[in-house]
Parts: structure tokens; sequence; C-alpha cells
DNA sequence: CTCCTGTCCTGCCGGC
DNA sequence: TGCCGGCAGGACAGGA
């Protein structure tokens, strides 16, 4: 379930073997993932790629050209790297194979197909369907306590869901949206429009913490961001609350007999996780 | 504009 | 043992 944290650790991992190098092939299993493979998929052979960046959970690989290769892990997606001379077994869900003039292999894995690829140019970005209405990145100047305050002023959805809208902030998934709350002490049911500005402060505070913390975790766990799979990305944490239910939540000092511990509940048909005691 | 639900897709797990 | 339902959730479409 990749979120900002694995796309970001995803795009480190793809930066120190991709970038400056030349794509020499690629090659689809099949015509679509969510959205159709890009009919000018070809015309990426033989570009180089000069940079890797991340706009909310998009990997965005630049080529020459002004050229920029976008993927999106979905759900279930992972890259996989191979080094020169590796073995490659062709895998079931193996959908792209990018190979590149030094050896190296990219292979695009999602059993899922809820990712997708697409291809366009630094000068499309900014009207791009798939980037006009995302809102700012969590670490940039624009996501404060004040535009949070004017975003959600008129919104009665709980304040999980707001986390969760790409329009409003981008790269919080379920996982951290439930992870941010909790070390913000609010209740994930509460009204997006009945949070005061401390609370909005502590919010915007809070998915900066659990954002940073879960890249570091990321960073520090795998050799070069990369597992010795040669899967980008992923790696184990532990959470706060997440997934949790009936036990403790991190510094939990209670008798959970009592208090019943971690609870879980569905907003939007999707599982949140909270301390009744620390989120009010 | 916001809200709310359904949809896509496969793997896994628990219950019977 | 096998079948079935439910769940996992990122993002979007469409109707209210």
């Amino acid at each position: 379930m990749p979120e900002l944290p694995e796309v970001e650790t995803v795009c480190r991992g793809l930066a120190r073997v991709m970038t400056g190098n030349k794509i020499k092939a690629v090659s689809t299993a099949r015509k679509d993932l969510r959205i159709p493979f890009p009919r000018d998929m070809q015309s990426i052979e033989g570009q180089r790629v000069t940079k890797i960046s991340r706009r909310a959970k998009y990997i965005l690989i630049s080529l020459n050209k002004d050229k920029i290769l976008i993927i999106h892990l979905g759900m279930s997606g992972s890259l996989v790297i191979k080094n020169k001379g590796e073995h490659y077994k062709p895998a079931k869900h193996d959908h792209m194979v990018i190979d590149f003039d030094n050896g190296t292999r990219i292979i695009f894995n999602d059993p899922r197909r809820f990712g997708l690829v697409a291809l366009t140019h630094v000068q499309d970005m900014p009207r791009h369907k798939l980037f006009r209405h995302l809102g700012p990145e969590p670490f940039d100047k624009k996501f404060s306590a004040s535009y949070l305050g004017n975003k959600l002023k008129s919104r009665k959805a709980a304040i999980k869901l707001s986390l969760m809208d790409q329009k409003i902030v981008v790269g919080v998934g379920n996982i951290y949206a439930s992870e941010s709350l909790f070390f913000a002490g609010i209740d994930p049911r509460r009204k997006s429009k009945s949070l005061t500005m401390p609370e909005m402060k502590k919010i915007v505070a809070a998915v900066r913490k659990v954002l940073t913390a879960a890249i570091r975790a990321g960073g520090s766990s795998l050799r070069n961001y990369v597992q010795s799979n040669g899967e980008l990305g992923y790696f184990q944490r532990h959470w706060a609350v997440y997934g949790k239910e009936g036990q403790k939540c991190k510094g939990c000092r209670c008798d959970i007999k009592k208090t019943g511990g971690v609870q879980r509940l569905i907003q939007g048909g999707r599982a949140s996780f909270y301390c009744k005691i620390k989120q009010k």
C-alpha cells in the first residue's frame, strides 16, 4: 500500500540505478493497467534518464526532450531491479520491463493493476489530468494551518476523509491518515469544519512528523533503498494504531481490558484506527 | 461546491 | 478438502 514515504523511497532507489542511463528497450505484457499504456511508449527507447522525482504518489522519470515517464504503483504495484547479468525469470503480473544500455533491468509488477504508466511533456504537466487537481505536498510551505482551515471551513466530512483527499493534501493514504490523527490527538470522526486553528496546526505537524519518520525508516532499513531481492522501497514498519484493533496504542498506559484498546471503524469504506483516550 | 457510493482488481484468510 | 464471502485500498466517475 504505497503512500508518500514508500513512493519516495522507491524514487531514491530508482535514482541510484537509472540516472544518466539510456533506455535500450521497453516492453509491456498487456495493453492496460488502470488506464491503457501510452500508445507512443516505444518513443522512450534511446532516451536518457535525467532525473527521478515525485509528485504526490506519482513517480516521475524525466527523459531527454522534456519527456516524463509517469508511474503510479496503485495499491499492489512494485518495481524490481535486476543488475547486469542477473537472471530474470518472468513472474506472474510482470506488466512492463525496461532495459537500460548498461544492462540494468527494471520490472513493474502489479497483481491488482490499480497502478498506471503514462507519458507526458514537462510543459503539459500543470494541465495534465493526473496532476491538475492535486493539492500541495505535505512538506511544502503552502500546506499550513491557515491553508487547512480555509480548505476545511465548509467541509462537514470526517477529518480522516479530508486528510486522504488528494485535492487537499497529497501523499497521505489510509494508513498515514490514521497515524497522523493519532499523533495530533484528533478523533478521526470529527467534522473537518469543527477543528480549531490549534488543532489544524497539530495536524500539519503530525502529518509531517509521521511521513518524515517513515521516509527515514525506509532509508535506514534498506541498503540503497533496495531489498535483497531487488524490490524497491517497501520496508517493515510498526504502527502506533494502524491495524492494532483491541491492542495497546503507542505509549499506552491504560488497562486495555477496561478501555478495549485501539478502536476500529469504517469510514468511507476504509478501516480507521484510533485511541479513544488520546484522541478527542 | 461537497457528499456519498460504486467500481476496478487479485490474493489471502477465516468459516463452514 | 474446496468453496465462498469479506477484506485490503488509491483514485476516479457519476448522481444527489
